[in-house]
DNA sequence: GTATTATATAAGCAAACGCTTATATAAAGG
DNA sequence: CCTTTATATAAGCGTTTGCTTATATAATAC
């Protein structure tokens, strides 16, 4: 029982950075390449690399390559993906950015 | 809806602590004033006065004093506290932690 | 009053965090 | 092959975090 609020509060450790947790509300509804990530977030693709890494090896992603892209999408099969999952309900759906990414000619076709 | 995400995400990194993620889940089902906690958790009196100030300044905790003691329990008035009890329900009870005081005779009387 | 108990706050510090730039790896296209 | 594109990793650095010790405040007991 000690071992299931620290593994919860690793979670949430993970979850308390608005790019990561933003990232996961996302990858609720959509698998997403890097690339896409680096599009959306202002920021380098050496950071989103390291925020999907965190994400990854806590088991909350994973990852499949498709050619040159990598293609990450929620872990449901994670121990505490019901916590996770229960959590994100109550956070707005993120899929203005893939409308966005459509419109700018940027979405990499996942399929 | 920016906005949102970043509300939640500035609680998860509060919750991301095992320290005030236990706490969180013992005011659940009871009040403790902070002496108690310091017992329970072995670290100083001051550590434990600045993982409540900061569960305090967030609005997930309330505190009221009741002679040189002050008492703290959950805010269930806190705008995102659905969000913090649901997750909250995904934890083992630690209710263990206040037998433990009865036993030692150093439960302080919050009624 | 003074001493004791409970709590908060301030200052200092080591560790963790999240970014940056630079570089490495790996696949695709010519 | 060589170049380009996508991604990961390493190193460096400023900021944040969570503790510590020391001190301040506030209520109680004498």
């Amino acid at each position: 029982m000690e071992q299931e609020i620290e593994r919860a509060a690793n979670i949430f450790k993970l979850l308390g950075d608005k790019t990561r947790l933003t990232m996961l509300k996302m990858l609720e509804s959509h698998d997403y390449c890097v690339c896409e990530f680096v599009e959306i977030f202002k920021t380098s693709q050496p950071a989103i690399s390291q925020h999907l890494k965190k994400l990854k090896d806590a088991g909350l992603v994973k990852e499949s390559r498709r050619g040159q892209w990598i293609i990450y999408s929620l872990n449901r099969n994670q121990e505490l993906f019901s916590l996770v999952q229960g959590l994100l309900e109550h956070l707005p759906n993120q899929d203005f950015y893939l409308e966005q990414l459509e419109e700018q000619g940027r979405r990499i076709s996942c399929k």
